[in-house]
DNA sequence: CTCATTATTGACAACTTTCCCATTTTCTGG
DNA sequence: CCAGAAAATGGGAAAGTTGTCAATAATGAG
């Protein structure tokens, strides 16, 4: 997870860690073409490596899965984190915006990420750039309550069960704008604001 | 899921539903015994059936252990159900302190309750008996909010999050207090009164 | 070139899930 | 109440997956 393989050749002959690339490329096709339904036999035959060697690199079929979600999670909130937006309450919009959009537009990676609410040491640096949001939101008085684990709990919560909405296929149209008002509100913003705000993110 | 026995015998004689009844009780034992590692195969000798006959009644090996929270969390808001508790406020903080206590008693029961988020189909009974106290409480004035998709979402995804801390175990020893008044305060119950029926349903 | 270290392999055992067919149960019309 | 048809169920073998392991191959430092 957070440790990339940068520093792993200090001293050992690691240049292999291709294969990790390789795998989850592989791995990634496989999702698209598959969807949650993939197997390890199938990767491992797009990666045209053995089945053997796909466990020096994940514990089990589910941490490859995981890799592959928290990966496009992450780009996902690196892109949101380059448009330097100011307003903590703004960027919660925004990125809260673009989560539940790209949910909705995909379901596969919808039902992946949800699969990783019921996986035991995951989600950490998911809730990271949340808790990161909420610090300075606090720090600046935008919002009205630390970053203490029940708001956080709070608003993580609403997310997952939102994006949960769209897999079942019962999500109202405004589901995102709904959500993302009602997160804002739980932060602390005012009613006007946050309509305001989520109108304004689920406009761009 | 749903459609538990009961109808079944209003029209035809299905007797064999008799099996599944076995399974699911053969399901509990190993349950107990082995934890969320039971396997298809300690349950059918459990049961004293053959392997291809528990693919007739559940599809696959998680849907039994989905079958068997959702029976236990059943049982657990039948329980409160016949308290006969006036206050749609005061009943919503008892079932939700019951549920949050209970998962933090049984971490399996709770890694279930989890797993049956990224599952779909699942989960529509439990949620039926949070969306009817919204509505007897919105009708009766109680809440400030009618029970809309994104308030369902919030304080389910909130039961959720915090349940999820107890798996991770890394909940606050008040995870549960503030887990309940939280929700309170998002469905429009004042602070301090949020903050009372919280700490009341917790001293029972 | 040699050798310790590490990666890769393929076989395997344990499970899961599918399949097919014999039996049993349920339904229907005399 | 009774065939006989239609549908559901049970059984067990076959097919497919997962995760482990001892053996083998590859790698790069010295």
């Amino acid at each position: 997870m957070g440790s990339e393989g940068g520093e792993s050749r200090s001293r050992g002959h690691r240049k292999k860690e291709r294969t990790r690339r390789q795998l989850l490329a592989a791995g990634m096709r496989v999702l698209a073409a598959k969807g949650q339904g993939l197997t390890v036999s199938d990767v491992v035959a797009e990666a045209d490596v053995s089945n053997g060697t796909f466990y020096n690199y994940f514990v089990d079929r589910d941490e490859l899965v995981e890799a592959l979600a928290e990966h496009s999670a992450l780009s996902l909130a690196a892109a949101v984190a380059q448009e330097q937006i100011e307003d903590p309450a703004r960027r919660f919009a925004v990125a809260t915006t673009r989560v539940l959009e790209h949910a909705a537009a995909d379901l596969t990676w919808a039902r992946v990420i949800l699969r990783l609410v019921g996986r035991s040491g995951s989600g950490v640096d998911l809730a990271r750039y949340l808790r990161e949001n909420l610090e300075e939101g606090a720090a600046l008085g935008r919002f009205d309550t630390g970053p203490d684990d029940a708001t956080l709990d709070q608003v993580a919560g609403l997310i997952i069960m939102t994006i949960r909405r769209f897999t079942e296929g019962n999500a109202a149209p405004d589901a995102s704008v709904q959500a993302v008002r009602r997160g804002l509100r739980a932060l602390g913003v005012a009613d006007d604001e946050a309509t305001r705000l989520a109108a304004e993110a689920a406009a761009q």
